[in-house]
DNA sequence: AACTCGGGGGG
DNA sequence: CCCCCAGAGTT
């Protein structure tokens, strides 16, 4: 068998397995292309059982591409907390107040135009470009380079552009003609579901006859991938600032950077540790002293370190925190009122919150953990 | 091409 | 613990 034949026997063999066994996913029940658009910058690095309920009230609460770009930023924040990337939901409401804009509110069907929307790369423009308007066009994502690597026994290092270039010219070649919506949304399938990281499922495989990888025995051993740099440690030191006297049973939560890590997300008030024992000190004299220094010198807020309260352990893709958590509250006297203990508000880009207003504000889940950690 | 950007689930 | 996930933007 040749390599066109092996080529026909792959589509044809992964289509019919798709129309038997894809699965009843909320996204799959029309093509509203607002729908799968949603779903597809939800599903960036994160997968499809989490994606689910985040998908189902996102919609609920911002059911049109009108009702999306018209809504405020930090309402939309809100409903991605916990979801993590959260550039995605800014560069999403950016992409829709674009598409009001400049398309008249329809999701353009030309790739220079959807990939002209922030947040739309080059799998997410040909995702929806294939799923919403059935457009021939390749959507490779972790998945399909998978699948096709064994398939074809591709060695290359998938992390390099070339080779998702080429997977790329692969799946224009392969995609049969009139279906490339169900074909790319077939090779996601099976990636997920039958051709998995480890230990991909061959006997259930619908194209295992012909699949090269696993002929020559590699199907464990493909994809080649570089792995990724070890996250780096950082010492941190937080502040659960407690209000006293009129402001009894409330915290201080200030907002974060436009720009960067978390961005314009809620947080506690955190420094860095001097020394990376401090966050794990629990209590000591030294570290409570680093707190309260570095959140008067970075900060402007006067506290006084009352209890050690956690560590708090939080993993990105890139940085590992260890932060240790001081329960605080604003140190009395003249500073004190300045710094929004008496009838002035709360510090620039800061607010208090209660037990139960605090949820009005997007928290990463770092400093939802600590929160309700105190709040117990 | 390398780095930044979250969080969770599976083995 | 490690790996990986329906990746994109920035430099």
């Amino acid at each position: 068998m040749d390599l066109a034949q092996r080529q026909r026997f792959f589509s044809t063999n992964l289509l019919a397995w798709y129309d038997v066994h894809k699965r009843d996913l909320p996204w799959r029940r029309n093509k509203n292309p607002y729908y799968i658009w949603i779903s597809e910058i939800m599903l960036q690095q994160t997968r499809v059982d989490t994606v689910i309920p985040y998908w189902h009230r996102f919609i609920e609460k911002f059911p049109t591409i009108e009702a999306l770009a018209d809504a405020p930023e930090d309402e939309v924040l809100k409903a991605w907390e916990g979801l993590g990337y959260y550039s995605r939901a800014r560069n999403l409401q950016s992409a829709v107040r674009e598409v009001m804009e400049t398309y008249g509110g329809i999701v353009p069907d030309t790739k220079p135009e959807i990939s002209g929307l922030k947040g739309v790369g080059p799998y997410t423009a040909g995702a929806i470009l294939s799923i919403a308007y059935n457009k021939p066009e390749p959507a490779v994502d972790g998945n399909v380079m998978r699948v096709l690597s064994r398939y074809f026994l591709i060695e290359e290092d998938i992390m390099k552009g070339s080779t998702r270039a080429y997977m790329e010219s692969l799946i224009y070649q392969l995609i049969p003609e009139g279906r490339a919506g169900d074909f790319n949304q077939a090779l996601m399938e099976l990636g997920a579901m039958v051709c998995t990281p480890k230990s991909p499922h061959c006997l259930t495989c619908p194209v295992m006859e012909q699949c090269a990888g696993r002929l020559e025995g590699m199907e464990e051993s493909l994809p080649v991938k570089t792995k990724a740099k070890p996250p780096r440690p950082e010492h941190r030191l937080a502040a659960v600032i407690a209000g006293t006297g009129e402001r009894a049973g409330q915290f201080l939560i200030r907002r974060r950077p436009d720009t960067g890590l978390l961005a314009r997300m809620w947080e506690l008030p955190h420094v860095a540790a001097p020394e990376p024992g401090m966050a794990f000190a629990e209590g000591g004299e030294a570290a409570g002293e680093a707190l309260r220094a570095g959140l008067a010198a970075e900060a402007g807020l006067d506290i006084q370190p009352l209890r050690w309260l956690m560590l708090a352990e939080h993993t990105f893709s890139h940085i590992h925190w260890n932060m240790g958590v001081y329960v605080c509250e604003l140190a009395p006297g003249p500073d004190a009122a300045a710094a929004g203990a008496g009838d002035s508000g709360p510090p620039p880009g800061c607010a208090w919150v209660d037990a139960a207003s605090w949820r009005e504000y997007a928290f990463p889940n770092v400093f939802l953990r600590i929160v309700k950690e105190y709040l117990k």
